[in-house]
Formats: C-alpha cells, structure tokens, sequence
DNA sequence: CAATATACATCTAATTGGGAGGTATTGGGC
DNA sequence: GCCCAATACCTCCCAATTAGATGTATATTG
C-alpha cells in the first residue's frame, strides 16, 4: 500500500542534516527507525543513482590516504524542495490510513504533532 | 515503501462496523480517507478473496428480487485478530518513518494520538 | 440509444522489495 | 600468511505488490 518513492524520501531526509556516503545512509535509516525500517545496500546505491539522475543530489568523491575514496552525497535545493513535498504527502497518507485503520472513531486528528503539514 | 498487507489491513478494517460488499468497501476507503486512498476494485476483489481463502472474512450472496446477488462480506474473529495485529504494526511503521521524515528533530514523539500502540 | 451508477471479476504492466553476488581495504585473531 | 568481520561500493535478478485497463451485467435516467 503505496507511499510512493518512500525509500527516496528516506534517504533524501537524511541528508538533510548534512552530506553522507550510501553505506551510512543505510545505517542511519536502520538505527534511525530503531531497525524497523531494514533497507538493503541493494536498494540504497541504485536509489542514491536515480536521485543524482534526478538533480536531487550531488555528489562528490572524498579521497583519503590510504583507504579507498568515497562517494558522499549533498542534498540540492532540488532535493530539498522534493523532500518537503515528500514529507506533506507522507502526512496525507499517514493521516489517511490512521483514519481508517484508527479504532472507528475516525476523528483523524490522529497524527498531528511530528510533522508540520499543510 | 512498504506497509505490508495494507491493503487487506483497510478492507479489516471497513468491516469492523459490520458486513459490505466489495463496491461498498472501495466506496468506504475513498470516502473515509477523503480520496486520498484511492484503490480500484480491480485491488479490493482479489484481495477480498485472498482474504476469504485465509479464513479472515467469510461470506454469503445475498439474493435480491430483480437485481444480482451480492457478496456480502463479514469479519471473522480471525480477521478481527489480524486486525489489530496491522494495527499494531501499522503503528510501529508510522512511528519510525515519521521519526525519520520529521524535520529532524527525531524525537519519535511523532504520532501517539491516534493509534493506541505497543 | 447513450451515459451513469451499481456490482463483480480478470489480466497485464510497472514498481518495489529483498537478496545474492562481486570488488576492495583495514584491522583483529590464529 | 590466512580467515573473518566491518566498512564501502556496486550490479543483477526474482518475487511480490500495485495501478490501472478491460470486460460482464443490471437498473435508472435522459
């Protein structure tokens, strides 16, 4: 049940706070959902690609002595602007679902403190 | 991004209140998710009968003079078991793509209203 | 006759999801 | 030196789920 381009809008909100590289988006969208949310490596970099096709990150190589460079991503005002349509839609959907799954009551003032919307 | 079942979770759901038949039921998710939920019957039918096949809903055609029967379809206790098992996982699911999508505070304070959880 | 709403159903295409597999480096243990 | 684990990157593939098109039939309205 759909909530389109999920995975994008995950990755794209963890670069929000600053840039990161693919295997450190996937830990953090692990830890950050306390393991609920288990996306594999396999999703991630594809995911990461489509996105820089996109203009919604850029990337660059971090080189370091030694080990082997890495690529890390930056979030782009592009990005940013998709991310908050992103979130407004997950709160739509959220708020949907809350209210029709929600104990029958259906006052769908359910899911109002996390995420500012509309 | 995925909410497991989430399909057959709303179609629990819708008949918690009491049995519908499969039109009824597509009518109910758009109206009680103000179109925000918009499944075809082309989804709810096979699911319906998925649903019927695992025992969680059962049914009976209900004969009218002049116009087709209709399927009628009701909850099983089952079904009632089940739902609130995705309730429940619904929850835990909402909560940690909030905590991930919220604007980055990440207090997973995000979303104890609506949904009684764990 | 055509359009609309009710009511049921199947089929296909597209998207997603979850792994398996492959490369390479650093560091620890044996 | 060899193996394992963690870090880091990447591609491919198959199964499941989804979205939407299409098809049937009846009753009503125009």
């Amino acid at each position: 049940m759909t909530f389109r381009n999920g995975l994008e809008a995950l990755i794209l909100a963890s670069l929000r706070e600053g840039p990161l590289h693919g295997y450190a988006i996937a830990q953090r969208i692990r830890s950050g959902s306390r393991e609920v949310l288990r996306f594999g490596e396999g999703q991630i970099y594809p995911a990461l690609h489509r996105l820089e096709e996109e203009g919604l990150v850029s990337t660059e190589w971090e080189t370091q002595e030694g080990r082997p460079a890495r690529r890390v991503y930056s979030l782009t005002p592009e990005g940013l602007g998709r991310l908050e349509r992103q979130v407004r839609e997950w709160s739509r959907f959220s708020e949907a679902v809350s209210a029709l799954l929600g104990s029958g009551r259906g006052d769908a003032k359910t899911c109002r403190e996390g995420l500012g919307h509309g």
